[in-house]
DNA sequence: TATGAATGAGCATTCATTCAT
DNA sequence: CATGAATGAATGCTCATTCAT
């Protein structure tokens, strides 16, 4: 309200043309990625929420209505905040069993990767938190990417299964995302909300909880 | 709360006597418990964020002023909130397990319980999941409770443990909790997200990872 | 957007619910009755399209927020507006013509009290016109009455030519609402854009046109 | 043009330099040609008050800032506009009589003349009256146009006079101007506002009441 | 000339909070 | 105690205009 704004205008909304075109030009290109950068800043600082775009923009060091010349609103720089961490974001997951890899040092070093992978980005991921409890968007994509992760651990599992070396009465699917569930949510208590867990002793309880839950061995 | 950059927000005291004193007539309880209750509709129904306080008086049929009768601010209203339906929040555990239990059984029970508890009152573990993302006080509550409940659930492990019956290596407190977040996370997943899982499916399965993990036997 | 000044916040919108309910006290009514006068005022002085909210509740002596108390826009301040000066804005009209009448007066009498209504008013009918222009609603509003006032002159007409002292050739609705948009267009460039002309000289002259148009006698 | 009491709006300069030399290369002309057209379908589409300047050069498939170069703010591409549709403007008028014409057929033909032009023209139209009501400098124009043609059908007038065949008691430019009003204004309620007139009915009865109006015969 | 990014004043609108009745 | 009108700071957003390239 969008119509927002002064009087609204447009009678024929044309439903808030996003994307808003990239710049077209290295200046603009520059101006674009201060307003991403200072956007993550105070959205890290301040909170998805309490974040004002006037906030950004100072951070930015832009003037306010220079935003609106790359992003309409809020969603849209943190969606641009997310694409531009995308790779920090990569759920590392638990590695494609192979039949001579050793199931146990994969799920360590696999639980080892994530973690430390959360407690680099756990600002993003708090962030994300928040932002999921609030924006639909991002709590879709949230479970769109957990889903995916979830099924390559699913297989995983299936392999194993396969191979004899786990339990074979346990959905894979299901256990898969159990099971990581479990692990994220550790990793959120311990990195966002500041549980006093020692990286060391984490990955070897999860590792464990999770090797026996499938009952591997 | 944010040490944002931008002025101050909030002109109201800090100091502001909370608590605001009880009702002292009949009449006042009822329109105290108006508030309460629609403040718990419009909060389910808009979630925390988006509920205005204007909303929740017009839902109680009380003039807004008469909100600041009975609460200072809307945290306030969501305490009393959360106060009122307390009992339905009690977080059923994994009971103490008694020699004479079959420790399965006690596990799938518990299990169950916790699910159709988080059923019964999805809408209120969403907006307890939205306030927590936004309100440090309810985020810290709710880490109380849940340690509360790891704690309970790590005495059972080492219950099961001294008897012989449960995998000696695993830290008691540190797989109580991460057993309890892979319940909680999948409660969440399935009742607030929509993940379609059939609860009798979700029981079995997660009672059997839960005793896995714990080389139950 | 609109969007909208601050962000949207409701999901699901009411149709911008306007109405807005009446006054519930006298001081409301006040209140309400300052800000439509100054807004009279002001859409007077400065024309609709550059007047502003703000100075209308400058000039009402009322903060910028209660405005919203009454109004949800620009519109319905103007529609409330119209509404107050009601009896003013009665288009003087052709009186039915009754065999007794001498057509000639009363025609002439008309056309005087039109003219001298419209003198009177002469402020209000440059605003509406200029908002006749912009929004929709007026321009039906004032078409609808310009209609209302055409069907009562075509009666008269019809009713001269049934007693044999009226050209029996013309179209008596088109001829009304030709010969009264006539008059009313030289009301406009007279009394709103200045045009020269003295009011006994129009009269007489628009009179006379009136009368030989509908050959007369 | 509001003597506001609100602060003053537009920071430029009122001596700016207007006219701004006329393109000196052919790219130039071809470049204001592009904006002039672009700006008149953009009127007509979105009104007057409504047209961004960004629109209009969207439109042209020009920078934003090439505008500038050829206009000064939005009155000037809309005066290049009406320049650039001159003749088509060019207001049928009552030719002038002659002693050989037969007065009838003289104004039936420039009625319907008028009205054929008015109905090609009809978003020009719409466009120029809301204009008018915003515009000084453009209701002044319509007004001199619209003298211009009072004036001559005047003369006409008088000329019928002086040959005996119309009343001598009529003002000869006040009922010019009377009457053109009354077929101006019957043209922009069928043309602009959608009266359901038919043109020839149109043509026969305006005809007829002018005629009947000068008691021509 | 053309470009398109940057600017920033200007304005509408929301809503928690106060307070006279 | 209840009422509901009044308040006004806070903020998002628009768009004409400038200017470096």
């Amino acid at each position: 309200m969008p119509s927002s704004g002064a009087a609204t205008r447009r009678t024929t909304d044309p439903a808030k043309d996003s994307a808003k075109h990239p710049p077209r030009t290295a200046r603009g290109a520059r101006t674009r990625a201060a307003l991403v950068s200072a956007a993550r800043a105070v959205f890290e600082r301040d909170g998805y929420i309490e974040a004002r775009l006037a906030d950004i923009t100072a951070e930015a060091k832009v003037a306010a209505g220079s935003f609106y010349t790359y992003f309409a609103s809020k969603e849209e720089v943190f969606a641009a905040v997310l694409e531009s961490v995308q790779e920090e974001m990569v759920h590392p997951q638990v590695r494609r069993m192979i039949d001579s890899d050793d199931p146990l040092a994969v799920i360590e070093a696999s639980n080892r990767a994530y973690l430390l992978a959360y407690r680099r980005n756990a600002k993003l991921m708090r962030l994300l938190d928040q932002v999921s409890a609030v924006d639909e968007n991002v709590q879709a994509l949230r479970r769109a990417r957990g889903q995916a992760f979830a099924e390559r651990n699913a297989q995983s599992i299936r392999d194993l299964q396969a191979r004899g070396i786990a339990d074979a009465e346990v959905d894979p699917y299901l256990a898969a995302t159990a099971l990581s569930a479990m692990v994220s949510r550790m990793a959120y208590g311990t990195f966002v909300l500041g549980d006093p867990w020692k990286l060391d002793d984490l990955v070897t309880a999860l590792t464990r909880l999770w090797a026996n839950a499938l009952r591997i061995n």
